[in-house]
RNA sequence: GCGAAAGUAGCUCAGUUGGUAGAGCAUAACCUUGCCAAGGUUAGGGUCGCGGGUUCGAGUCCCGUCUUUCGCUCCA
């Protein structure tokens, strides 16, 4: 089958099934927008909570945090999303392609100091030793004609992003005869600006409200309260702080179902460690993450790490853990070293100081931070992915099973009575008012009790117990296991501690605690 | 946003040159069977994405619009 196709009946099943639905549905939906439906929200909630334990449960210097969505408006500037999150874009009407208004004009000042060094070259050549560069570039009429029309240029366009003046980041396209790569022609559209983030206006507009952003990631959350969870936790660095949360994002294009949406829910934990520390941290926050995501057996050789050679404005490391999609390699989780970029900058725009005093050093600083970040519905599509399968059983029969991780399938149990009479249903009834308190337990009596098993299999249930005539003579059920389809014989009595230990939460965390 | 394709029941899809909607699975009820789906009887569910136009008549033709998928672009 191919992987587009696999792609295409995991969408189906996230809907059939109750999982995932298009927002807004019967109102034709809004675009990349979904809404997690009875069973997808017990799966998200079962990821979250594996990961706020994996961080908060097994280190000591972890705490956690939630901020609110909405944010003092200059904590925006402070990060770089302001500028950094607007893009002037311009489309090419002949190939159809966009590009970044700002990402052509460099290129075109690039290609006038290729001119320049050209010229140089040249001259190196022809004085051989004797050439003096320095005063070649000072001197030579060329050259200067050459310079004064890149510093020109280069001055109109720093001045034009300054402005964010569309109008005339088009006009110097225009004047400066920049084309298009692909078409080669100058046939351009206005410039438009694509700001990322999304705003609203917070109190009366009639007063002149102000203007606030949803936030674009939550990590900023984090920043601004560094110093009131450092001191009223007493924290001593190194440690972090982590917290899960919607982030809004209004990308150009949002697509691939779950996977790029515009509103998202990030987990992020921003480590705090000693200047000059960052580099080793950073490395064994890759190796914990990694570990994180194998412990759940979805298959190791699913996973990769990619390096960023290109870095954000703020970080001096960083890499992606990618987790293989049916439509390739995608990220889920990113791990940055963020330098003391945010925090210093956050010391800056606020004038208040914003700094740890080491103890052991004896001194203050600003702290380094390694960031870990992944995206919560990303990891939701890799592990529906992963545990989608169809399965040709012997005898010709086939089978749609969800493979989950045990410990985050929506439902734990189902118990079934064999036939719905002679008390079994009574009895059933009676098992899972003994185990609701520990596990979700669904419980289905129609159909033959081969398709509930089916119908089990589909959401990723990984027991079932069912309920037959023996049962009520000697108080043992069959145990059913998802991915065996195995059973055997077991006491009613023995059954909570059976299942816990398949599905428990502390199985999971023990796998990928140190040592 | 551009280009291409698509949108008919919860899911997957038929629907012939325009003549007032079908199948399988799923769902619900009852009967039957009783340890790995697809037994019987019955029922519910669609103004064919939405709006407009052509026509005596539109799921079908035309225009617009929304949504989805793929590609481009972007991705802190």
């Amino acid at each position: 089958m191919a992987q587009e196709d696999v792609f295409k009946k995991i969408v189906s099943h996230c809907k059939e099934y109750g999982f995932v639905f298009p927002s807004s549905e019967i109102y034709d939906g809004l675009a990349a927008v979904y809404d997690y439906g009875q069973m997808g929200v017990e799966l998200k909630n079962n990821i979250k909570r594996y990961w706020w334990d994996s961080m908060t449960l097994l280190h000591e210097n972890i705490v956690g945090i939630d901020s609110a969505i909405f944010m003092h408006p200059t904590i925006w500037k402070a990060s770089g999303h302001v500028d950094a999150f607007n893009d002037p874009l311009i489309d090419n009407r002949d190939s159809k392609k966009r590009y970044r208004a700002d990402v052509l004009i460099e290129d075109c000042i690039a290609k006038m100091d290729e001119k320049i060094d050209k010229e140089v070259e040249k001259a190196r050549k022809r004085f051989g030793e004797q050439f003096d560069e320095a005063m070649f570039r000072a001197t030579n009429p060329r050259v200067q004609e050459h310079i004064a029309k890149r510093d020109a240029l280069h001055a109109r366009y720093a001045k034009a992003m300054n402005d964010m003046d569309l109008d005339e980041l088009r006009q110097i396209i225009i004047d400066n005869e920049i084309v298009c790569p692909i078409s080669g022609t100058k046939n351009w559209t206005d410039v438009r600006q694509f700001n990322l983030m999304f705003s609203t206006e917070m109190g009366s507009t009639a007063d002149g409200a102000m203007k606030v952003y949803l936030r674009p990631e939550t990590a900023q959350g984090i920043f601004v309260n560094f110093l009131n969870v450092q001191k009223t936790g007493r924290m001593r660095i190194p440690f972090g702080i982590a917290q899960i949360g919607k982030a809004f994002r209004n990308e150009i294009v949002a697509r691939q179902f779950i996977f790029r949406m515009r509103e998202f829910e990030q987990m992020e934990m921003q480590f705090f460690v000693r200047p000059g520390e960052e580099l080793q941290w950073f490395a064994k926050w890759k190796e914990i993450r990694l570990r994180w995501h194998k412990a759940l057996g979805l298959g190791d050789e699913k996973y990769r790490f990619h390096d960023h050679e290109k870095l954000a404005h703020y970080a001096n490391a960083a890499t992606d853990i990618e987790f293989e999609m049916p439509f390739g390699f995608k990220e889920v989780e990113g791990i940055h070293s963020r330098t003391n970029f945010d925090l210093g900058n956050h010391e800056k725009y606020s004038g208040k100081k914003i700094q740890y005093f080491d103890p052991e050093l004896k001194e203050s600083y600003t702290p380094y931070v390694i960031e870990t970040s992944i995206g919560v519905d990303r990891m939701f599509l890799s592990v529906m992915a992963a545990a989608y399968a169809e399965e040709n059983l012997d005898g010709g029969e086939t089978r749609v099973v969800l493979r989950l991780p045990a410990a985050l399938a929506p439902v734990k149990a189902a118990v079934l009575p064999l036939v719905r009479k002679d008390g079994l249903p009574e009895k059933a009834e009676e098992i899972i008012r003994m185990l609701r308190y520990d596990y979700r337990c669904q419980y289905d009596e129609k159909d033959s009790i081969g398709k509930r098993y089916r119908r089990q299999d589909a959401i990723g249930t990984p027991y079932c117990i069912t309920v037959d005539h023996q049962t009520l003579e000697d108080n043992t059920v069959t145990l059913r296991d998802r991915d065996s389809m195995e059973q055997t014989r077991v006491a009613i009595a023995d059954l909570k501690s059976l299942i816990g230990e398949k599905v428990s939460f502390s199985k999971l965390l023990q796998k990928i605690a140190e040592d």
